[in-house]
DNA sequence: TTATAAATGTTATATTATTACATAGTGTTA
DNA sequence: TAACACTATGTAATAATATAACATTTATAA
């Protein structure tokens, strides 16, 4: 009990779990302390707990740091199985972030290289607009 | 006399040109509070000071703020006037940040329409790998 | 089992950034 | 000039984000 099968094949231990399905199930990016405060009940208390799960998280590819928020959002992406290639849109007037999933866009970074010849092996992109909503 | 003919054209204030000298002249990003500790002969005491400064100067576009390092670096490219458009390769041994000036990355960018149609105003790109002197 | 690695619990602290409010300078215009 | 608006500055306090250090427990594998 506690860690079911499927949770195991996913290799998340308990309080990895927690913070995943906190994070999995929130509409918007949730920042660390948010976080703190919603698992409490759950038994996590201190924020090293939360960070060592979030860092873990991250590597695993299960979700995503948006750098210019501080915040994390899980990752629905399917073909984005580690932390290497990285885009998101971003609304400046709600907040709403939205992983961009475009073959085009990760073809052309993934084969970018600079003015040295510089390779890389990893890139995160953030754009800002307004979203649809907030458009109108 | 403290300000010349020239900083006036770049509306600058003292504090925004102690600090830009200092972004200016440093070879790697320099974060808020080491800037801090660098101006603090020059009169600049306190933290809001710093991130005041800093913040007029990223709108302006003569500094840039490498997100995932919470530091920042002089703008070398004379063609980016405002903070709209930005990209950087990051060396993750050495922690060197070159900004890149890739017309053709920019334009890619800056016509690139997601799903929904949604139009950006702005971006913000970070590549990762290893500079020319790490790799060998 | 024994060893090893991974994860957890806990306290304290470091680092990054903002609020709030008082004061001073700058430019515009009546 | 005087009044006004606007920008920048100075200062203290605090908020928000993140890590160090160390003890303990749990999971994995030889
Ligand atoms: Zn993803
Ligand atoms: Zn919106
Ligand atoms: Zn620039
Ligand atoms: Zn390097």
């Amino acid at each position: 009990m506690g860690i079911s099968k499927i949770d195991k094949m996913h290799n998340l231990s308990k309080n990895q779990q927690i913070i995943f399905d906190l994070i999995d199930k929130s509409p918007e990016p949730l920042k660390a302390y948010t976080i703190l405060y919603n698992v409490q009940k759950r038994g996590i208390k201190a924020p090293p707990q939360v960070y060592r799960a979030l860092d873990k998280l991250v590597e695993m590819g299960k979700i995503h740091k948006i750098e210019s928020r501080n915040a994390f959002i899980a990752c629905h992406n399917s073909s984005c199985q580690v932390d290497k290639a990285t885009a998101f849109s971003i609304c400046e007037v709600c907040e709403k972030v939205t992983e961009i999933s475009s073959t085009g866009l990760s073809k052309y970074l993934a084969n970018f290289k600079d003015k040295d010849g510089m390779k890389y092996n990893k890139y995160n992109l953030e754009f800002f607009g307004l979203c649809k909503k907030c458009r109108t």
